[in-house]
DNA sequence: TATTGTTATACTCTATAACTATA
DNA sequence: TATAGTTATAGAGTATAACAATA
């Protein structure tokens, strides 16, 4: 049975990978939020707009599967998203489900917001080289089981 | 001003660090809560803990700043697990400020609660070789401009 | 004036369950 | 029977604003 006698909390949690984790992505992720500020989007809509692009056509439950959220969360997303004009609901491969599309004009905003995320990727970085940066990439990929 | 035509959104996502760290929290963070299920707490408790641990006596101010929420965040926070019995507000060195204390109880249950914890970081990171998990921890760090 | 704790309120994100129409 | 989309609802987590007590 643990105790505690010989555990300092400071270290139990600067020695657990998912705590270093959960601070790194919340600066991360503030970071992109205040980027994006002011442009009617968010971070997750950005993603559910580069899945779009590069699966044109796809279906809804197929994108709620990428971002991880159920079928319902998407519907939100993709609510704003088209009642902006960025993206549109077509025909899909059935009678049942939606082909999803991006619009000239969501090509357009994303170009823009991509470039924002981007940026403020590079800037929540810089403490890090670029050989340094490719390798934490590879070890969050490998984390991930890929 | 950034156009598409040469962006591959798949390419795209996966070179940002700040998408690569959000896939990664989002797994380890699942298996946390997973890892704790039942046991009436959440990650964010045990951090809360473990820095009361660490800092005894020290006011909601500070719990709160260095959990990156707001004052009223850690109400919810600290009022459930006061009714626990896991915490207590004593006296703080003001008559302002309270006084953060973990009770016996508190103790061993966050000694319990720990151990679930880095068992589920061990588990989720077991795909990374211990030196690359330390070179995680130092990269994560260092993006955070420690 | 500034700070600490507190409360009330609203907002975002998400999960669940139920429904419909298709398959 | 299974799946896709939809809707309503509830819950967690958080932010904001205001207030009383204290500094």
């Amino acid at each position: 049975m643990p105790t505690l006698d010989t555990i300092s909390g400071s270290r139990a949690l600067a020695g657990l990978v998912g705590f270093q984790l959960h601070l790194a992505n919340m600066r991360v992720m503030q970071a992109a939020r205040e980027a994006l500020a002011g442009r009617n989007t968010t971070p997750a809509k950005v993603t559910a707009m580069l899945f779009v692009l590069d699966n044109p056509g796809c279906d809804q439950t197929t994108l709620s599967r990428f971002m991880h959220v159920g079928r319902s969360a998407i519907m939100k997303l993709l609510n704003t998203m088209e009642s902006h004009g960025h993206v549109e609901r077509r025909s899909g491969r059935d009678l049942r489900s939606n082909g999803l599309h991006l619009t000239p004009q969501g090509e357009a905003f994303l170009a823009e917001a991509l470039e924002l995320i981007q940026e403020s990727d590079r800037h929540v970085t810089a403490q890090l080289t670029k050989a340094e940066q490719d390798q934490l990439i590879a070890l969050l990929h490998k984390l991930q089981g890929s």
